[in-house]
DNA sequence: AAGACGAAAGTGGTTGA
DNA sequence: TCAACAACTTTCGTCTT
């Protein structure tokens, strides 16, 4: 049922060796790096529910999900249903109560069908696993219900809250990447995040640089033991106190950077910059920086060196 | 010629008085 | 509310490959 009985093998090097990542609904290639499917298809059963079907296949109530206005717990008093029956006094009752509930549904509801609607579209063109989903919903719920949305565009608040959940489930999205998807400037997206979270009391941990080494590696097709080395150096940063206070993508980056360096596999500043959407000046400064703290000068002299020396040889 | 490097000035956001 | 401040960007000239 899972997309690993569909795709077994990878696309660009034919490796069956996959590493299937159901948190951030990615797949990985473990021998090439190559990021697969990004966007895995949803599991989950596929409701179905119809009003006037007396033998209806459901199981359970409808999944209680965040994603509907009403969580999907709501009941509408039908159409259909045998109103020609009823007759007189009954029949009023039955028009008078339909026009209650209708009046019933609240800005507040209206609103969020709109939110979820909008949540649903940004969520979709970056791919989000439905994990994120949920949780931006439930976020964005919240945020209505303690009218936070009020003086905001509902756009905004949507995009806050999809960002919030982003760092909740360690899938990391640039705020970059989000303000594209929704058409919201990066500054907007970024304080109305910082408000929410605020004013909802969520605690979020700081991102850690390392969520991010396994897109970008995979966008600059590097292979596996490099990205891992990355890490490794990231790690090392980390100990030194070298992260902290630093832009999470700009150290990722520039780990990347060295650790393609050192294996031979050179990418240009310009290349891992445009990919962390940092710019050259930034990897720069951090790449100075976990040449100074972490020892890893002489292994890149060395491999200048040894650059040289081919040359020679090849020019001899 | 392209890439790497670094200085200097500018930007947007945080913090603390 | 304002100024100081840190991180990051933009721009540009110079050096290296």
């Amino acid at each position: 049922m899972m997309s690993e009985e569909f795709i077994k093998r990878c696309p660009e090097c034919g490796s069956t060796n996959l590493f299937v990542n159901k948190e951030k609904g990615e797949i990985i290639c473990r021998n090439c790096g190559l990021v697969i499917e990004e966007q895995m298809i949803d599991p989950g059963q596929e409701w179905r529910e119809f009003e006037d079907d007396t033998s209806s296949r459901r199981r359970a109530g409808a999944p209680m999900t965040y994603t509907q206005y009403d969580q999907g717990l709501g009941t509408d008093i039908g159409r259909k249903t045998d109103i020609n029956k009823l007759t007189g006094k009954t029949r009023n009752k039955f028009f008078r109560l339909r026009k209650w509930q209708y009046r019933i549904s609240t800005a507040i509801e209206r609103n969020l069908k709109l939110a979820l609607a909008e949540l649903k579209r940004v969520a979709s063109i970056l791919k989000l696993p439905k994990s994120v989903e949920e949780e931006a919903a439930r976020i964005y719920t919240l945020a209505v219900q303690r009218g936070l949305v009020r003086g905001r565009s509902m756009e905004s608040v949507v995009a806050g809250a999809l960002y919030a959940a982003c760092r909740r489930h360690e899938v990391p999205r640039t705020l970059d990447e989000l303000s594209e998807a929704s058409n919201i400037e990066k500054k907007e997206v970024g304080r109305t995040y910082r408000f929410i979270t605020r004013e909802l009391n969520m605690k979020i941990l700081p991102s850690n640089p390392a969520d991010y080494i396994a897109r970008f590696a995979s966008a600059l097709r590097l292979n596996p033991e490099t990205q891992s080395h990355a890490i490794e150096i990231l790690e090392e940063a980390q100990k030194k106190e070298l992260t902290s206070g630093r832009g999470p993508t700009g150290i990722a980056a520039a780990a990347l950077y060295v650790a393609a360096l050192l294996h031979g596999e050179k990418r240009t500043q310009r290349e891992v910059a445009d990919v962390a959407g940092v710019t050259e000046v930034t990897i720069r400064n951090r790449y100075k920086e976990l040449l100074e703290q972490l020892n890893l000068e002489e292994q890149i002299k060395k491999l200048k060196k040894r650059g040289r020396s081919k040359l020679k040889e090849i020019q001899q």
